[in-house]
DNA sequence: CTTGACTCTGTAGTTAGGTACGGGGGCTAC
DNA sequence: GTAGCCCCCGTACCTAACTACAGAGTCAAG
Protein backbone atom coordinates (compact mmCIF):
# COMPACT_ATOMS: atom_id res chain seq x y z
CA UNK A 1 0.00 0.00 0.00
CA UNK A 2 1.36 3.49 -1.23
CA UNK A 3 1.38 6.36 1.53
CA UNK A 4 -1.62 7.18 2.28
CA UNK A 5 -3.88 10.06 0.91
CA UNK A 6 -3.17 13.45 2.78
CA UNK A 7 -6.51 14.28 3.81
CA UNK A 8 -7.15 17.43 6.83
CA UNK A 9 -5.73 15.66 9.41
CA UNK A 10 -2.81 14.67 8.19
CA UNK A 11 -1.24 17.75 7.08
CA UNK A 12 -2.62 19.29 10.46
CA UNK A 13 -0.77 16.75 12.38
CA UNK A 14 2.38 17.36 9.96
CA UNK A 15 1.91 21.04 10.88
CA UNK A 16 1.26 20.31 14.10
CA UNK A 17 -1.96 22.57 14.14
CA UNK A 18 -5.74 21.80 15.06
CA UNK A 19 -7.56 20.72 12.40
CA UNK A 20 -10.18 22.70 13.10
CA UNK A 21 -7.54 25.88 13.09
CA UNK A 22 -7.19 24.70 9.03
CA UNK A 23 -10.89 25.10 8.32
CA UNK A 24 -10.76 28.24 10.22
CA UNK A 25 -8.01 29.99 7.99
CA UNK A 26 -9.91 28.18 4.57
CA UNK A 27 -12.94 30.16 5.92
CA UNK A 28 -10.96 33.53 6.43
CA UNK A 29 -9.26 32.84 2.83
CA UNK A 30 -5.79 32.07 4.40
CA UNK A 31 -5.14 28.86 2.93
CA UNK A 32 -7.06 27.41 -0.32
CA UNK A 33 -9.20 24.33 0.18
CA UNK A 34 -7.99 21.54 -2.14
CA UNK A 35 -11.35 20.53 -5.33
CA UNK A 36 -13.08 18.34 -3.34
CA UNK A 37 -13.36 14.87 -5.45
CA UNK A 38 -17.42 14.34 -6.49
CA UNK A 39 -17.98 12.42 -3.58
CA UNK A 40 -15.00 12.06 -1.21
CA UNK A 41 -12.59 13.75 0.58
CA UNK A 42 -10.30 16.90 -0.24
CA UNK A 43 -6.33 15.63 -0.37
CA UNK A 44 -3.72 18.24 0.54
CA UNK A 45 -0.53 18.45 -1.04
CA UNK A 46 2.81 19.56 0.83
CA UNK A 47 2.31 23.10 -0.40
CA UNK A 48 -0.51 23.58 2.07
CA UNK A 49 1.87 21.74 4.26
CA UNK A 50 4.38 24.58 4.20
CA UNK A 51 1.79 27.23 3.83
CA UNK A 52 0.41 26.52 7.42
CA UNK A 53 4.26 26.21 8.70
CA UNK A 54 4.88 30.06 7.13
CA UNK A 55 1.61 31.48 9.11
CA UNK A 56 2.79 29.03 12.31
CA UNK A 57 6.59 30.69 11.88
CA UNK A 58 5.41 34.39 11.33
CA UNK A 59 2.61 34.08 14.06
CA UNK A 60 5.94 33.44 16.52
CA UNK A 61 7.21 36.88 15.01
CA UNK A 62 4.13 38.45 15.87
CA UNK A 63 2.44 39.15 12.79
CA UNK A 64 -1.20 39.17 12.90
CA UNK A 65 -3.29 37.02 10.49
CA UNK A 66 -4.28 39.74 8.27
CA UNK A 67 -0.81 40.53 8.07
CA UNK A 68 0.54 37.40 7.10
CA UNK A 69 -2.25 37.46 4.71
CA UNK A 70 -0.29 40.37 3.12
CA UNK A 71 2.77 38.91 3.45
CA UNK A 72 1.37 35.71 1.61
CA UNK A 73 -0.17 37.97 -1.11
CA UNK A 74 3.37 39.72 -1.35
CA UNK A 75 4.96 36.74 -2.47
CA UNK A 76 4.35 37.40 -6.25
CA UNK A 77 8.18 39.82 -6.17
CA UNK A 78 6.94 42.71 -4.35
CA UNK A 79 10.11 42.67 -1.88
CA UNK A 80 10.16 46.45 -1.48
CA UNK A 81 6.17 46.33 0.25
CA UNK A 82 7.29 43.18 2.31
CA UNK A 83 10.43 44.79 3.75
CA UNK A 84 8.27 47.72 4.63
CA UNK A 85 6.25 45.60 7.04
CA UNK A 86 9.02 43.72 8.52
CA UNK A 87 10.37 47.46 9.16
CA UNK A 88 7.87 48.40 10.71
CA UNK A 89 6.84 45.61 12.79
CA UNK A 90 10.34 45.70 14.16
CA UNK A 91 10.21 49.09 15.06
CA UNK A 92 6.97 48.28 17.05
CA UNK A 93 8.90 45.54 18.69
CA UNK A 94 12.02 47.30 19.52
CA UNK A 95 9.92 49.92 21.53
CA UNK A 96 8.26 47.48 23.41
CA UNK A 97 11.24 46.11 24.37
CA UNK A 98 12.67 49.10 26.04
CA UNK A 99 9.70 49.41 27.73
CA UNK A 100 9.67 45.80 29.05
CA UNK A 101 13.76 46.19 29.76
CA UNK A 102 13.12 49.67 31.71
CA UNK A 103 10.26 48.25 34.20
CA UNK A 104 12.12 45.16 34.67
CA UNK A 105 15.02 46.92 36.08
CA UNK A 106 12.38 48.97 38.21
CA UNK A 107 11.53 45.94 39.58
CA UNK A 108 14.71 44.83 40.09
CA UNK A 109 15.88 47.83 41.67
CA UNK A 110 12.42 47.53 43.71
CA UNK A 111 12.89 43.33 44.60
CA UNK A 112 16.55 44.64 46.10
CA UNK A 113 15.27 47.32 48.34
CA UNK A 114 12.89 45.14 49.36
CA UNK A 115 15.58 43.11 50.43
CA UNK A 116 17.85 45.61 52.34
CA UNK A 117 15.24 47.32 54.37
CA UNK A 118 11.97 45.77 55.10
CA UNK A 119 9.29 48.20 54.33
CA UNK A 120 6.49 48.18 57.12
CA UNK A 121 3.62 48.88 55.54
CA UNK A 122 2.76 48.91 51.76
CA UNK A 123 5.31 47.93 48.86
CA UNK A 124 6.02 51.04 46.75
CA UNK A 125 6.05 49.21 43.76
CA UNK A 126 2.65 50.43 42.28
CA UNK A 127 3.86 53.73 43.07
CA UNK A 128 7.17 53.81 41.54
CA UNK A 129 5.76 51.90 38.27
CA UNK A 130 2.58 54.45 38.08
CA UNK A 131 5.37 57.40 38.47
CA UNK A 132 7.79 56.82 35.87
CA UNK B 1 -17.24 78.35 42.39
CA UNK B 2 -14.21 76.01 43.14
CA UNK B 3 -13.50 73.26 40.66
CA UNK B 4 -15.86 71.28 40.08
CA UNK B 5 -17.02 67.28 40.76
CA UNK B 6 -14.68 65.08 39.02
CA UNK B 7 -17.52 62.79 37.80
CA UNK B 8 -16.72 59.71 35.28
CA UNK B 9 -16.36 61.72 31.97
CA UNK B 10 -13.38 64.11 33.85
CA UNK B 11 -11.57 61.25 35.28
CA UNK B 12 -11.99 59.87 31.83
CA UNK B 13 -10.34 63.09 29.93
CA UNK B 14 -7.61 63.18 33.13
CA UNK B 15 -6.58 59.52 32.22
CA UNK B 16 -6.77 59.91 28.56
CA UNK B 17 -9.48 56.78 28.61
CA UNK B 18 -13.03 56.57 27.09
CA UNK B 19 -15.80 56.36 29.80
CA UNK B 20 -17.09 53.50 28.25
CA UNK B 21 -13.81 51.65 29.10
CA UNK B 22 -13.65 53.11 32.90
CA UNK B 23 -17.30 51.37 33.01
CA UNK B 24 -15.89 48.42 31.42
CA UNK B 25 -13.04 47.90 34.01
CA UNK B 26 -15.34 48.41 37.28
CA UNK B 27 -17.70 45.91 35.83
CA UNK B 28 -14.42 43.53 35.80
CA UNK B 29 -13.20 44.72 39.49
CA UNK B 30 -10.38 46.33 38.03
CA UNK B 31 -11.36 49.39 39.58
CA UNK B 32 -13.68 50.14 42.20
CA UNK B 33 -17.38 52.50 41.67
CA UNK B 34 -17.10 55.68 44.29
CA UNK B 35 -19.90 55.06 46.61
CA UNK B 36 -22.84 56.78 44.83
CA UNK B 37 -24.44 59.32 46.69
CA UNK B 38 -28.20 58.88 47.78
CA UNK B 39 -29.27 60.44 44.40
CA UNK B 40 -26.59 62.09 42.07
CA UNK B 41 -23.52 61.15 40.34
CA UNK B 42 -20.69 59.03 41.58
CA UNK B 43 -17.09 61.60 42.29
CA UNK B 44 -13.64 60.25 41.56
CA UNK B 45 -10.50 61.27 43.68
CA UNK B 46 -7.11 61.32 42.21
CA UNK B 47 -6.35 57.94 43.49
CA UNK B 48 -8.88 56.63 40.64
CA UNK B 49 -6.83 58.90 37.96
CA UNK B 50 -3.37 57.29 39.61
CA UNK B 51 -4.59 53.75 39.03
CA UNK B 52 -6.31 54.06 35.54
CA UNK B 53 -2.74 55.90 34.10
CA UNK B 54 -1.22 52.51 35.88
CA UNK B 55 -3.51 50.30 34.05
CA UNK B 56 -2.82 52.44 30.70
CA UNK B 57 1.39 51.80 31.52
CA UNK B 58 1.02 48.80 32.11
CA UNK B 59 -1.19 47.42 29.05
CA UNK B 60 1.10 49.43 26.87
CA UNK B 61 4.23 47.17 28.47
CA UNK B 62 1.87 44.01 27.31
CA UNK B 63 0.44 42.92 30.42
CA UNK B 64 -3.19 41.65 30.34
CA UNK B 65 -5.41 42.82 32.53
CA UNK B 66 -5.45 40.11 34.36
CA UNK B 67 -1.80 40.27 35.17
CA UNK B 68 -2.56 44.28 35.88
CA UNK B 69 -5.42 43.04 38.25
CA UNK B 70 -2.84 40.61 40.19
CA UNK B 71 0.02 43.49 40.24
CA UNK B 72 -2.40 46.00 41.55
CA UNK B 73 -3.18 43.45 44.03
CA UNK B 74 0.60 43.19 45.36
CA UNK B 75 -0.43 46.65 46.96
CA UNK B 76 -2.36 45.32 49.74
CA UNK B 77 -0.27 41.92 50.76
CA UNK B 78 2.50 42.06 53.28
CA UNK B 79 5.83 43.24 52.40
CA UNK B 80 7.04 39.50 51.77
CA UNK B 81 4.16 38.71 49.80
CA UNK B 82 4.91 41.32 48.04
CA UNK B 83 8.38 40.75 47.31
CA UNK B 84 7.75 36.70 46.19
CA UNK B 85 5.29 38.17 43.82
CA UNK B 86 7.06 41.02 42.43
CA UNK B 87 9.56 38.37 41.49
CA UNK B 88 7.44 35.94 39.79
CA UNK B 89 6.27 39.07 37.77
CA UNK B 90 9.99 39.78 36.92
CA UNK B 91 10.23 36.34 35.88
CA UNK B 92 7.85 36.65 33.38
CA UNK B 93 8.95 40.25 31.94
CA UNK B 94 12.34 38.56 31.76
CA UNK B 95 10.85 36.21 29.66
CA UNK B 96 8.92 38.11 27.66
CA UNK B 97 12.09 40.25 26.97
CA UNK B 98 13.66 37.19 25.68
CA UNK B 99 10.77 36.07 23.37
CA UNK B 100 11.25 39.50 21.81
CA UNK B 101 14.79 39.77 21.67
CA UNK B 102 14.81 36.76 19.27
CA UNK B 103 11.74 37.67 17.76
CA UNK B 104 13.96 41.64 16.86
CA UNK B 105 17.21 39.45 16.01
CA UNK B 106 15.10 37.35 13.41
CA UNK B 107 13.57 40.30 11.84
CA UNK B 108 16.50 42.21 11.51
CA UNK B 109 18.81 39.54 9.77
CA UNK B 110 15.56 38.95 7.61
CA UNK B 111 15.40 43.01 6.83
CA UNK B 112 19.40 42.49 5.86
CA UNK B 113 19.19 39.88 3.93
CA UNK B 114 16.53 41.59 1.82
CA UNK B 115 18.81 44.53 1.65
CA UNK B 116 21.69 42.07 0.06
CA UNK B 117 19.87 40.95 -2.72
CA UNK B 118 18.56 42.89 -5.40
CA UNK B 119 16.62 40.14 -7.45
CA UNK B 120 13.38 41.42 -7.66
CA UNK B 121 12.38 37.48 -7.34
CA UNK B 122 11.45 35.44 -4.67
CA UNK B 123 11.50 38.00 -1.49
CA UNK B 124 14.39 36.66 0.93
CA UNK B 125 12.09 37.56 3.80
CA UNK B 126 9.42 35.36 2.73
CA UNK B 127 11.72 32.15 1.85
CA UNK B 128 13.23 32.86 5.10
CA UNK B 129 10.37 32.40 7.11
CA UNK B 130 9.43 29.75 4.70
CA UNK B 131 12.56 27.57 6.09
CA UNK B 132 12.75 26.69 9.64
C1' DC C 1 -22.42 -5.29 4.94
C1' DT C 2 -21.81 -3.42 9.12
C1' DT C 3 -19.04 -0.75 12.18
C1' DG C 4 -16.25 2.81 13.49
C1' DA C 5 -13.19 6.30 12.39
C1' DC C 6 -12.83 10.06 9.68
C1' DT C 7 -14.52 14.17 6.71
C1' DC C 8 -17.65 17.96 5.18
C1' DT C 9 -20.55 21.91 5.98
C1' DG C 10 -22.62 25.15 8.60
C1' DT C 11 -23.33 27.33 12.62
C1' DA C 12 -22.59 28.55 17.41
C1' DG C 13 -19.77 29.40 21.45
C1' DT C 14 -15.39 31.29 23.73
C1' DT C 15 -11.92 34.72 25.61
C1' DA C 16 -10.02 39.33 25.81
C1' DG C 17 -10.83 43.87 25.71
C1' DG C 18 -13.53 46.88 24.74
C1' DT C 19 -17.60 49.96 22.41
C1' DA C 20 -22.40 51.34 21.75
C1' DC C 21 -27.09 52.08 22.96
C1' DG C 22 -31.53 52.83 25.17
C1' DG C 23 -34.37 54.19 28.85
C1' DG C 24 -34.50 56.48 32.86
C1' DG C 25 -33.22 60.02 35.91
C1' DG C 26 -30.26 64.09 37.96
C1' DC C 27 -27.85 68.80 37.48
C1' DT C 28 -27.55 73.52 36.00
C1' DA C 29 -28.59 77.82 33.54
C1' DC C 30 -31.71 80.69 31.71
C1' DG D 1 -39.56 75.23 35.42
C1' DT D 2 -37.90 73.48 31.57
C1' DA D 3 -34.14 72.69 27.99
C1' DG D 4 -30.24 70.35 27.35
C1' DC D 5 -26.41 68.22 29.02
C1' DC D 6 -24.53 64.55 31.82
C1' DC D 7 -24.79 60.24 34.62
C1' DC D 8 -26.47 55.40 35.81
C1' DC D 9 -27.49 50.73 34.66
C1' DG D 10 -28.15 46.94 31.92
C1' DT D 11 -27.55 44.77 27.89
C1' DA D 12 -26.05 44.06 23.29
C1' DC D 13 -22.61 44.24 19.93
C1' DC D 14 -17.69 44.16 18.03
C1' DT D 15 -12.87 42.04 16.41
C1' DA D 16 -9.37 38.47 16.58
C1' DA D 17 -8.37 33.95 16.60
C1' DC D 18 -9.89 30.18 17.54
C1' DT D 19 -12.80 25.92 19.32
C1' DA D 20 -16.80 22.99 19.44
C1' DC D 21 -20.52 20.59 17.76
C1' DA D 22 -24.41 18.61 15.08
C1' DG D 23 -25.84 16.08 11.30
C1' DA D 24 -24.86 14.00 7.18
C1' DG D 25 -21.75 11.63 4.10
C1' DT D 26 -17.48 8.57 3.09
C1' DC D 27 -13.93 5.20 3.48
C1' DA D 28 -11.70 0.97 4.92
C1' DA D 29 -11.35 -3.16 7.78
C1' DG D 30 -13.26 -7.32 9.20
Amino acid sequence: MPNKPATINIIAKKAGIGLETIRYYQRIGLIEKPEKPLSGYRVYGEDTVARLLFIQRAKELGFSLTEISNLLALDDGSCLETKELAIHKLDIIKSKLQDLQAIASTLEKLIQSCESNSVPHGCPIITAISKK
